[in-house]
DNA sequence: CCCCGATTTAGACTCCGTCTAGTTCAAATG
DNA sequence: CATTTGAACTAGACGGAGTCTAAATCGGGG
């Protein structure tokens, strides 16, 4: 499950294999929902993959868009990115990488942990650990 | 505005002259909204900060709650740090500091910026400022 | 004591996300 | 090819956090 990350652009014929290797089942939903958000590098909450989704003419319920983004989520073939307290963003991004979130207008941006040192960790406390270290530079615009 | 950060504990007779240091009209209401959340170094949801003062005999709207504690984040007497999806933590510490976030149990807990040494930030696009970095470290409980 | 703008309030409302219970689907079987 | 069967999907109700609105209240200055 989940060796090396793959490369955009992912072409709709790949799909499928791809969500296999993932240990999802893929059928014709999921492969429309994954279609949407890997088909580039991009930030989209679950609601803009369904309204993507509607605009092309594809019918998913609600439902299932929220509970397969979940599911990549949770199967590591998507990141969630906590950012904005009214919506989760799913990542098409999952190589490790950090965000500069624009809190005024809404843009989310990657940028590269390259030369970014980020050291001296603390130990996490017994029973558990680490899971993702998320670092986000939230930016305004000038007046 | 906004000198040198205030220390715990912070006196309930010491909180008028607090939030007209911050530019904070101190009425009754925002006297007690600030009482309850500056008591100690804690992280409350606007929720569990109404809950608090419902408990203790003192009755806030919802509304004057959300707002207030909005008015505080925006004159920075105290903090907001989005790490769950479901609701905006207010965070009584306003030094510089980051946190750990135990997603399974909701436990967020303050971790010194001391030895975490964070280089190479990248400049903001033009014309926007950086207004926060911060750094959240997601932890799970071990089965 | 009165005035008046600032503040507070109840409760309706919005929005994101979840849940439920019934329906559809597609793969496997005979 | 027809049947079975459990996983997946669906519509729509529901929940909770947060916002909005219009009316009531407050309290400091005159
Ligand atoms: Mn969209
Ligand atoms: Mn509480
Ligand atoms: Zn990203
Ligand atoms: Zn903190």
């Amino acid at each position: 499950m989940a060796s090396a990350t793959h490369l955009f652009p992912i072409r709709h014929d790949a799909i499928p294999s791809l969500l296999q290797k993932y240990g999802i089942v893929p059928t014709t939903q999921r492969i429309e929902i994954a279609a949407t958000l890997l088909c580039e590098r991009q930030h989209l909450s679950a609601d803009q993959v369904l309204k993507r989704l509607t605009e092309h003419g594809v019918s998913v319920s609600k439902a299932t868009v929220y509970n397969t983004l979940g599911l990549f989520a949770e199967r590591s073939l998507v990141r969630q990115v906590i950012v904005d307290p009214a919506k989760v963003f799913y990542d098409s991004n999952t190589e490790p990488h950090h965000h500069v979130y624009n809190v005024d207008d809404g843009t989310l941006i990657d940028i590269d942990t390259a030369n970014m040192c980020l050291e001296q960790i603390p130990y996490p406390p017994r029973g558990t650990f680490v899971e993702t270290v998320d670092i986000v530079i939230r930016i305004r615009n000038t007046v």
